[in-house]
DNA sequence: ATGTCAATATGATTATTATCATATTAAAAA
DNA sequence: TTTTTAATATGATAATAATCATATTGACAT
């Protein structure tokens, strides 16, 4: 399941991720203190990275592959929180919160990831200012995302939060040549992000179909109308 | 609506409030620098601090009095985020994050309020590390806060979030010598944090009065059997 | 290739919650 | 005080979504 890759092809200085990520603030010195500090790792699908309750002794910073972040709630039902793809930081939030991990993180498509121990981010934001506001940004704007979300969650009926995560997973994972999202993702999953039963989204993607506003071949979404799916998020439809 | 009030009766080294921010990190003279740098103002209830869209020049220390902050959805529907208390900080996500005010801000109860510009709030993140690891973790925390409320959002039915709520108001506001939670909220309000119709709320309320759970006297709600709120919060009742 | 299990699909039914209508009461303003 | 407005309350009905039952398909392991 864990494989340790080859250090000398996820050189952070040659990283191609990198300047996607938070750790574009940094200087040359501190990007080589991380690249001697970390490990990195090849994970399968389905891999648990860490679960819900466990101590968080550092974060991982996303190579290729995509990880999915969910929270168990009652009776074991899983909900999603979000996906982390190439460039995005994970497990920081319960690092510099001091708290046990609020999510579990699994490995939704193969990936690889670098393992940044916490003493490491701690010392970071010390000595690079700059960077300890790059990583407050990103914690404000992830804040202002979640809360807009709860107020979503709050406001919308099922369709509504089900043509605004399709937009979502669009901008987030882009579309190919196709116009297929890329990130396949089960109904169930679908579910679990929106808040709502597995056979509510299947019916409501059929509609969409029927509809013309999508098209379907297997996990692989295709967008045709995506003025259509934005007029029904925004319940002007 | 507002007064600057008078400076020397809030000096921030008496500030009896203060070891309840996020500033005790911060040394004497730092202390100071913001007494110095920061203004005071009371305002009445209903009173604007600022609206959704406004560019933030600084963030906002509550004396006391409460703050509501919420955003609003479509069709005008106001969507409450949370109650800033004394101590609490506000405007602080957006100065981070260097967006626009992701939520309006109003006066629910008579509030003195501190501001502290932008420029002051950037300057100690960057000369006191840990500063800016206290603001990282508070933001840190509240990102757990808004994620594990998503989920109940996701997975609790309308009575199961408002038996949530009335817990969360217990531990935010405290209770009084009867057990009268320390927050006066119209039933509107209550519907506008948990997401439902205001006559679902009514229903409800009434609903655990006839079952001794609450007792309410007009907008003030008394809690009769803590433990019936937590079971049917958790879906164990 | 075959069996097994998970995922998808669809219908029928029930449960939950929103909406609309209309009183009643409380609070604020004239 | 009286008037006006906002908040609370309650019933009736409609809309929305969950649950349960049962096929069907597809993926994966042997």
């Amino acid at each position: 399941m864990k494989r340790k890759s080859n250090a000398k092809s996820n050189a952070c200085t040659e990283c191609n991720v990198n300047n996607l990520t938070i750790f574009n603030k940094l200087t040359i010195d501190e990007i080589n203190y991380i690249n001697f500090e970390k490990t990195c790792y090849q994970y399968k699908k389905n891999t648990i990275l860490y679960n819900e309750g466990n101590r968080i002794s550092g974060c991982y910073c996303v190579h290729d592959g995509i990880i999915k972040l969910y929270k168990t709630g009652i009776e074991g039902r899983e909900h999603i929180i979000r996906f982390a793809k190439a460039g995005d930081l994970i497990g920081y939030r319960s690092l510099f919160s001091g708290e046990l991990a609020c999510h579990s993180a699994k490995v939704l498509e193969d990936a690889t990831v670098c393992f940044i121990p916490g003493e490491v981010m701690f010392n970071l934001v010390e000595q690079n200012s700059k960077f300890a506001l790059e990583i407050l940004r990103l914690a404000c704007h992830e804040l202002d995302v979640a809360n807009s979300f709860i107020r979503d969650m709050a406001q919308k009926t099922v369709k509504e939060r089900l043509a605004e995560i399709l937009l979502i997973l669009k901008d987030d994972f882009g579309i190919d040549e196709n116009n297929y999202i890329k990130i396949n993702l089960t109904r169930e999953d679908l579910a679990n992000i929106i808040g709502t039963a597995t056979e509510s989204v299947i019916r409501l993607l059929g509609e969409f179909k029927d509809q013309n506003i999508i098209d379907i071949e297997g996990r692989k979404i295709k967008l045709l109308d995506i003025n259509s799916l934005q007029k029904i998020s925004e319940k002007s439809a």
